[in-house]
DNA sequence: CTTTGTCTTGACCATCCGGTAAAATCGACG
DNA sequence: CGTCGATTTTACCGGATGGTCAAGACAAAG
């Protein structure tokens, strides 16, 4: 069943996999049930079953469909691009991905809460290679004086955790900002923009 | 039970409670089991219900234990104090909470991404009224021309995302960076300190 | 239409887990 | 020491949940 044979497979394994990123990133891992997932699909458990031997399984397949996606954003920093722009635009496209898929962002924030017991290889293997990478265009753009001295690692986090918040921390924000529609992703954007770029101190 | 009446209440109640943080923090509510808790604790199950009535209870119980120490640090901001250097301290004090209280932030963040369903009350109503009191600060301080014009909620907001990030995401975070002893929690708070007051354009 | 393999379902099982009951043990105080 | 309330333990219950099974419904190909 690795690879679906069939129309109907290929539909009601994505069906499910749309259904399971729901449920486990607003219940983790262990609060979401094979019957909510299976609701939430439109179809019974044992059919669900049918698709996907256990639970586990739909977790991993889950999992494995968003890491593509999620990293797609850093990969596309540009070396060859202006390096403030890049940064900006690094940071606009990180902020509508929390707002226009923050369940992909809860799911992977509830698994590193839990320690990653799934993804632990992937973290030290591509993602870290990745990062490596970036880290070092960061690093000649600061030698070339294009940004100033960071190191380039803490300020990837400071991406990743500034952007990801707005979807992560959706209810804290929504309960200080008061019910504000979507503005709070542009008012972010553009803090964010001037946070990074300038920082604080008046000049 | 309540109010502890004996000592060996309070001393029970207090090591359940730190056992239950513990967990709570590592499975989220759903995962952590009231046995795994009582283990912790070095008590049988029942034993430990003799003290609290349900899991439920525990859980909210270590949240109130919680909340105080949890804004303390943004309570601190103090509007008499130099505005660049109180928040660089509030930035190194949130860093330290990250490094010394890891599974404080981790219990928090998951509350957070299951929708804060036993604080909701406690963000929009004490939360809120201190952001907004700590936000005129910020923003008198900037009409002062004593720092940016930036807005403060999202200066925050981005305060609890880069520090939190550090213990919520401290798998991720050791993983791209390899083993580290804690030198991450320098270098973090370092980054952030120049991230924050001068960002990342060349002056 | 019939056949054959795909898909779906209802009934069921075993285990886990939150919680209870009641008896046994402990410990502070007179 | 003896008493009595506080504490702990053993045995247990019922519902939730992950997963199975065997039979039925369906779709595609001849």
């Amino acid at each position: 069943m690795n690879a679906p044979r069939t129309r109907i497979q290929a539909e009601n394994r994505a069906r499910i996999a749309a259904a399971a990123l729901d449920v486990f990133s607003a219940e983790g891992f262990r609060g979401a049930t094979v019957d909510a997932i299976a609701e939430r699909a439109g179809m019974s458990k044992p059919n669900l079953l049918y698709y996907f031997p256990t639970k586990d399984a739909i977790y991993r397949e889950v999992l494995e469909r968003l890491l593509d996606d999620w990293l797609a954003p850093l990969r596309a920093l540009d070396e060859a691009g202006d390096p403030v722009q890049e940064i900006a635009a690094y940071l606009d496209r990180k902020i509508e991905m929390a707002r226009d898929f923050p369940a992909e962002s809860r799911l992977f924030a509830n698994e590193m809460l839990r320690g990653a017991p799934n993804m632990i290889d992937v973290l030290q293997g591509d993602l870290r290679a990745l990062v490596r990478e970036k880290a070092k265009v960061i690093r000649a753009w600061s030698a070339a004086g294009k940004i100033a001295r960071v190191d380039p690692y803490h300020l990837i986090f400071a991406i990743w955790a500034t952007t990801q918040h707005y979807a992560d921390y959706d209810v804290q924000v929504r309960a200080v900002l008061g019910d504000d529609g979507e503005g709070r992703f542009h008012d972010g954007a553009a803090f964010l923009r001037k946070l990074f770029l300038d920082g604080l101190r008046p000049r």
